[in-house]
DNA sequence: CTGTTAGCGCCTTCAA
DNA sequence: TTGAAGGCGCTAACAG
């Protein structure tokens, strides 16, 4: 039995090793490895000796001495949703390109920052705070003010989605109403006329601002508009389905929607379900768009068309924006706009071409 | 302009500043805080200096003079893929419950374990490692277990997925062999004789110790082996497109196996849309089932029998372990076998009820 | 039971 | 250009 092999961990070697071994003092050591000033003699000695001993300074250490310790939070909500989950993953891969490791922390959809998570929050050793999903998302935006200015007072942070009004922060975000323009646009001219907005939540800000450009946009546009109550269940599968069977069953088929624009893929996803089971067939008898462009998307019968906003690139940018902050160089209160594309499939009929509803 | 709002950061309040208010010492303040002997008296003016300051300890100081800095770190592959965001997700719950931070590292699908991302995980200033993905999966135990002893000579480490040969640490499995077989016994009792395993890469250890399940498997209860040579193209949904139309077009129709065994839900998602493309009914002419039990799949069409391995549970599980191996107690070496469950649905033909194929 | 003191590994004035 | 020394916040060994 080789029980107890752990926790052997042979003394690391530290800085003073290196100035042992390379003749100078530790002083030394720490300048070169800084970039600081050295004779080009000793800068040589000591490269050779941490090379050598392949020697790294101590993360702990560095920051307890006040300098940075190369790590990110990243504060999200329910990873298991796709469009967080990707972002996750882009947000990782550009840390770790940069050196700097990411924490995550996760909230429970519903909730909001509370006081707990906050002082969690507060008491992690990193550099700097990308802040997506509930944090930013539920509740007003006094509400919300409050617990990120604290957190500021720490660390800078970036957020990612709506912007937050009294925050100055660097802010990553989409432009919701460029989303559902090309949305409504593609329908309108696929022949729709009566178009309605499922799924979501009225908790999250960027469910309120999505669907405030769908409203104003339906207008601008000259539509009718369907079904102005709040139709909003939840940004889940099952919201899509409960949400579809509420507004179909109220409404006479004269009176229904010829097309569903769903507040993500996912409610889409449960739309698609439910509408087979009302035996409403999609694209021929019901258009319906998503938002996300997930994975499962073209897998879905018919491919389902959506909108991609990009969520790796939201979190590539995010960080980067975040190291460059914690750099100390530029901007750190502004927003910036990311590009979100169409990407046409099937569920709304472009295949069926132009046609003519009512 | 409120520019510039950043980095007032007053100075934190230290064990000093406790110590003054409470009139003792700093070492008594640091023993009332880890629970250590102190008088019932200074006990409580520290505890009154605590509350009152909101003090809370340093925690890379706390580590520097060596204790735990309450961190972990998650290393994992694709946290696109559910399984592993659903993984993810249970794991930073756990790790939170139990006031501990979670460090996230990603490596791409396809490389394991190789000499830089080690150092960059040896460098990490964390408590322990919980391991799954390509970081144990990909590549022979030989070339695992060089890496892993050296990340464990720093650190307790806790793996999930098939256990490595060689290295003694806890490791939280399923019983592949049991999900294969509750799949394969599921279609048997559906009447299917043909049955045919699809999609995976061999470079995954799971993927080939389910494999083998299923070889045997299927010699066991005096089944045909239908396609023998490997079929693994990937864990993607576009793998088992391909795979799925690969293995259709090479065999007769009346030698074309009745049932599909994916090697997960993604790859049972893009074998229903091939099939769907070359005309083939879901169950009516071939029964698919997935693993993982994925969110998407009740909404497939027909939703999904899948078998649910519970990486929620795995990742809380692998965390809890950890942290009981870093509190010093019990059986630092074994494997914890978890449940998994099959999930009927449509999609192997329950509803039909058993046929004869054939 | 409590306070003093010496580190943990690194960075940074300050003299030399 | 360099080294000595103090400090970051905390723990633990050692006296008292």
């Amino acid at each position: 039995m080789t029980e107890r092999v752990i926790r052997l961990a042979k003394k690391q070697i530290s800085i003073h090793d290196i100035a042992a071994k390379a003749g100078v003092s530790i002083a030394t050591v720490s300048r070169v490895m800084s970039g600081g000033i050295a004779s080009e003699a000793s800068r040589r000695k000591v490269e050779a000796a941490i090379a050598d001993l392949g020697y790294e300074s101590n993360t702990i250490s560095r920051r307890l001495a006040g300098q940075s310790g190369r790590s990110l939070l990243l504060m999200t909500t329910d990873v298991v949703n796709p469009y967080y989950s990707a972002l996750c993953q882009g947000a990782e891969t550009a840390a770790r390109r940069n050196g700097y490791s990411l924490t995550l922390a996760c909230r429970e959809l519903e909730n909001r920052l509370d006081e707990n998570t906050l002082e969690h929050l507060l008491s992690l050793p990193v550099d700097g705070a990308v802040l997506v999903g509930s944090a930013v998302e539920n509740g007003t935006d006094e509400q919300l003010l409050d617990n990120l200015l604290r957190l500021q007072q720490k660390m800078p942070i970036v957020t990612i989605g709506p912007r937050i009004e009294g925050l100055s922060c660097v802010n990553i975000t989409s432009d919701l109403s460029v989303s559902v323009k090309k949305s409504i646009s593609h329908l309108i001219q696929l022949g729709h006329r009566r178009i309605c907005y499922i799924g979501g939540s009225s908790d999250s800000r960027s469910y309120r601002s999505r669907r405030e450009s769908f409203i104003s946009e339906v207008a601008e546009q000259g539509l009718e508009l369907l079904v102005e109550d709040n139709c909003g269940t939840g940004f889940s599968a099952r919201a899509g389905e409960i949400c579809t069977a509420r507004l179909l069953s109220r409404l006479s088929d004269r009176d229904r929607p010829t097309a569903l624009v769903a507040a993500n893929d996912l409610v889409a996803l449960g739309a698609l379900r439910q509408l087979l089971r009302m035996g409403i067939r999609v694209p021929e008898e019901m258009a319906l768009i998503g938002c996300d462009n997930q994975f499962f998307t073209p897998y879905l019968t018919p491919p389902l068309t959506t909108v991609d906003l990009h969520p790796e690139d939201h979190g590539r940018c995010a960080v980067e924006e975040l190291i460059r902050i914690i750099g100390g160089s530029g901007d750190v209160n502004y927003s910036q706009v990311r590009e979100c594309s169409l990407i046409v499939r099937e569920s709304c009929g472009a295949l069926l071409g132009a046609r003519h509803f009512d």
